[in-house]
DNA sequence: AACTATTTATAAGA
DNA sequence: TTCTTATAAATAGTT
């Protein structure tokens, strides 16, 4: 198209035909790319030169891939469309169930309730009164387990506290343990002999950690430690 | 490229960009045409306008499928495999959601607690206990609107019923109306004067359509459609 | 890769 | 849509 009309036929001469392909694959990219931004369309070029090598354009805002799905979706050739229209179609079932069960849990939460008929209401209402008896149950079973736990700790640190008398006993008087005497007595003024366990700690923590918050829980770990270095 | 030169960015009127899309189109197919001639190279083109028609160019004695294989085995991409992978793990992930939110419910209804931590058991206590209020809330008031129809539909047969009376009165006696004495006296037996909404349909009820199911409701539709027809 | 004569594509108008 | 045509753009052959 310049310094001469040519044959459109294969170019024999292997360079220019090379230097043809280079140049003339630029301007079809270069057209393409016009094309895809003055009319808003998506061109895909794949081109594969006689030396078998490859070349693309690909409008931004697309990828090949699309192009694919695209293309089978018109040509009506499909490999693999059925494959993945059927995972579409589950992905879209799970998506609704999804809902559904985002939609239930709300409506035992009590929120929308407006469109529940009145059946259902009623079947809510009862099975969120039996649940709660449930739970309530189940956290009274937890505490009463964590009781137990408790108690054990306690037991073991009434051991601990045992051995040490009798060790004390035995060694004689120590000015350090010149309290043990006092917690004794705290121990009879409220009517809390060594062998309760529910009150002891607490006059146990006292004494050996006197620093340390006074619960229930510091107590048991406190003693608990002790006992292990005991 | 002639009668002046253009921007290459979109074409705001819209026949016009169809007008250079299909002439554009035109170019750039047979620019690829003489490509493929000139070069012995193999091109496909396809592209979507923005009214997303496809086009394709394909160069003779080549296939689009044979195209696509040729990409992904030179771009070493597998399109469809890391597509079908991304879409099985979003489905993976869909359904551990799922499953969580089956568990919730399930928790919600006082099943599967075993694994529930204390404080997570008093949260649900609480939410649950809410929950159940307001269903109730929302049944009373259910309950209530429904009341409130009930009335109206009462007093609507009411009405009916004070002008079949009048009727009677005004024709006199007749044989087949026999039972409205009996009606009558029905009524002030058990304290339900004509005006007493609440009592009243049933003892309509009885005497217009013995042979009906005597509850409320369907004492309540009978009479609306007797006075439909009066 | 750069140049440039010439062909080709195409924007605007009919 | 298609045709026309003035003009812009592409490019074949050359350097």
């Amino acid at each position: 198209m310049a310094r001469g009309k040519i044959q459109i036929k294969k170019i024999e001469n292997s360079t220019n035909r090379q230097v043809t392909y280079s140049k003339r694959r630029n301007g079809l990219f270069k057209k393409a790319n016009e094309l895809t931004v003055l009319c808003d369309a998506k061109v895909s070029i794949i081109m594969v030169s006689c030396t078998e090598k490859l070349h693309e354009y690909i409008s931004p805002s697309v990828t090949t891939k699309q192009f694919f799905d695209q293309y089978q979706k018109a040509s009506g050739i499909d490999l693999w469309n059925s494959h993945y229209e059927k995972m579409q179609e589950e992905m879209r079932q799970l998506k609704e169930v999804n809902t559904n069960l985002r939609t239930q849990i709300r409506q035992r939460l009590g929120d929308c309730l407006e469109n529940v008929g009145f059946e259902e209401l009623l079947d809510l209402e009862k099975e969120s009164q039996e649940a709660v008896c449930i739970i309530r149950e189940r956290k009274l079973k937890v505490i009463g387990n964590k009781l137990e736990t408790c108690k054990k700790k306690v037991r073991s640190a009434q051991d601990v506290y045992k051995k040490l008398m009798h060790e004390f006993d035995i060694r004689g008087e120590d000015p350090q343990y010149g309290m043990i005497e006092d917690a004794g007595e705290y121990g009879a003024m409220y009517g809390y002999p060594p062998h309760n366990i529910d009150a002891a700690p607490r006059i146990l923590t006292l004494r050996l950690q006197p620093d340390h918050p006074n619960n229930l829980h510091a107590a048991a770990s406190a003693l608990t430690t002790y006992a292990l270095l005991g």
